[in-house]
DNA sequence: TCAGACATGTAAGTCGTTACATGATTCA
DNA sequence: TGAATCATGTAACGACTTACATGTCTGA
């Protein structure tokens, strides 16, 4: 059996976390887990009915006056069980396809000065995403500081005081993110150098 | 248009390295590009076919007496074109999906420990494929002492001897692999001292 | 002679995004 | 009043993997 169903046990893992709505689970994904992951209505609302089908949650239509309604899902016993046995099975490194070191290693063929826009390229988008990383460990740090959560993601991480092992590991997903972004960015800087000065066998020598 | 068509360029991109038979194309990947890319034969021949249809490539049987029929494909002076419309074109972010950062996320509601041995988990798999990606560094390095380029993975880089551009690029995405899995373990072996250690709020204060 | 590399392909299924479609509620 | 947010979905497309299917040639 090949089924991954990746989407399958996001989504029930976060309905194990609180009860949502498709779209609260949209924002859950979009604020909390931006770092590492990501869901499309498209694969969501679908999902989530192929969910309740197998028994793995449960659809509660919610009609209050005066608020507009809305469809919670939960999590079910069996949801759990399955969620459990997840846990236990290994997860595989995530299969990479990066488009901007494919066209990075032609350039071999085609001119140095390719190669350097490309790699000056790349720099400028991992160096925005770093800004916004930054960002939002700055906002954390403040977290810290002031014991309290920060209003953006106070809607997600409600129960998650700065003390807490939720916002410890949250902290950790953005570190994990940022580590790989400060790396690349060093990568990128030394390609660069080495690529403009035209040196092609010193950088083999040192580690 | 949301066409990505990764898979068509990379192809044509290869093709314009030098033509090949399908099979060719897939050793190149696994051998050269394996550290930032992959395609599988579901994907390859039916995009070569595609490719032959829209003119990017010709498909040239070769029937030589004594050896075993095979495809050689060929970019066109079209398909040429369309390549470097593509390496003007921005490439994206590769989007990311990392299931172990999910789970992690996760145990943050479950236990430490859980969370713990995920993170061993995961650093253990990283530290795999850094050992293959040190080997392979190892060899690269031993290839410019030598002035003669190693037996894997002549096959595919055939004419580029260790002061080519080519070799230094293709060192170079090697490097930025370990860069990325060197800065990955690091991460796990703080992650694991902090949650190990309890301490919840110290790791903020540092960058 | 037989394993392993060479070689080419298809079918089924999963996965995932984007665009489309629709409409209520809230708040400035 | 009108923009933003809340809210739920579908259709079309495209991407990608795995498993299946088949066979040849080379060299130990």
């Amino acid at each position: 059996m090949p089924t991954k169903k990746k989407t399958w046990f996001a989504i029930l893992g976060l309905l194990a976390w609180q009860p949502m709505t498709g779209y609260q689970l949209k924002k859950f994904v979009e604020i909390a887990l931006s770092y590492f992951w990501s869901e499309s209505y498209g694969q969501l609302y679908p999902t989530l009915g192929r969910l309740v089908d197998e028994g793995l949650a449960t659809r509660r239509p919610q009609a209050q006056p005066g608020r507009r309604a809305r469809t919670v899902f939960a999590i079910t016993a069996l949801g759990r069980r399955e969620l459990a046995k997840w846990f236990t099975e290994p997860s595989e490194l995530p299969r990479i396809r990066n488009e901007f070191q494919l066209k990075f290693f032609l350039t071999s063929r085609r001119s140095r000065a390719e190669g350097i826009r490309l790699l000056e390229e790349y720099r400028a988008q991992l160096a925005e995403r770093q800004d916004l990383y930054l960002h939002s460990e700055r906002v954390l740090q403040q977290a810290v500081v002031d014991r309290a959560f920060p209003e953006e993601i106070a809607s997600v991480l409600d129960e998650a005081p700065p003390d807490s092992d939720e916002f410890l590991v949250f902290y950790l997903t953005l570190r994990h993110g940022l580590s790989t972004l400060n790396a690349r960015i060093a990568w990128c800087d030394e390609a660069i150098a080495i690529l403009r000065d035209g040196r092609p066998l010193a950088p083999l020598t040192k580690t």
